[in-house]
DNA sequence: TGTAAATCATAAGCATGTCTATGATCGACG
DNA sequence: CGTCGATCATAGACATGCTTATGATTTACA
């Protein structure tokens, strides 16, 4: 899917990892690089340079915080939304071309599992680094 | 899934596509660099830059083709042996830890769909590729 | 046979992910 | 008020994925 949606975005000269930055900056405008990173589960210094990039086109704003002198804040430019819009249509039509011929119960099924999946591996993750936490401690 | 087993994979020094290699190299030894790689899906460079650094720590080797002057048969050494054990165990709990709390009929339906989508998505790229390839000659 | 096309391995350069480290700043607590 | 630990953004170094390019061979075909 990954390859996929690359393969079409590339005409447009951006990566997958570039629109899902764009898209969910949509969705939290005026968000910090910290909980942006959270949002999707990057570590922070991935993101730095992807807003680099971004910043470089013209696409993103970074303006300094009024009460925290170490944060910026995130905005997109006006000149964003064509690109969102499009690549948008791009995940859409993407999603729909790899979904296609599975019948409802098994797209349920799939939700459900990787769900759980997830949690799971998530819940591991973090409790094996507590762990390690503890031992050093 | 990538990061649990990589969490638990570099304790031992390893990553997961060194481990994916190791793994798909035991079942196919004698392979060639271009065989081996189609058989991960990846570029042939991708794979050069890692038998690299397996075959420098002693884990893998490279042996000129009786035949065919540019290319290399691969094979593990013994060294690798005990490691692609460990390795393999640590896959087999992942998988199990993930799929913890998953029913039979749900992961029998991610499998399905997972099958569908793969297919779906692979020849949507193929056949774009093949359109630009007609376009341009 | 002789040349053009395909194939193998690999290099260069980029994007993105990681970990670890660092400087600046904030907040909490004595 | 001053210090210490947390947090924010970011640098450096590495691993791995890609595209594109290149040299050496092999294969196919005129």
């Amino acid at each position: 899917m990954r390859r996929r949606f690359e393969q079409r975005a590339s005409a447009l000269g951006f990566t997958r990892a570039q629109w899902q930055v764009l898209l969910h900056l949509s969705r939290n405008e005026g968000i910090h690089q910290a909980g942006l990173a959270d949002i999707l589960e990057v570590e922070p210094i991935s993101l730095v340079r992807i807003l680099d990039k971004l910043q470089a086109r013209g696409l993103v704003e970074r303006r300094q915080d009024a009460g925290d002198r170490r944060c910026w804040r995130l905005y997109l430019t006006p000149e964003a939304h064509p690109s969102l819009a499009l690549l948008q249509d791009i995940g859409e039509q993407t999603r729909a071309e790899g979904l296609a011929g599975i019948d409802q119960p098994d797209r349920d099924a799939l939700v459900r599992a990787l769900t759980i999946l997830k949690t799971n591996l998530v819940d591991a993750c973090s409790k094996q680094a507590s762990d390690v936490e503890a031992q050093h401690g």
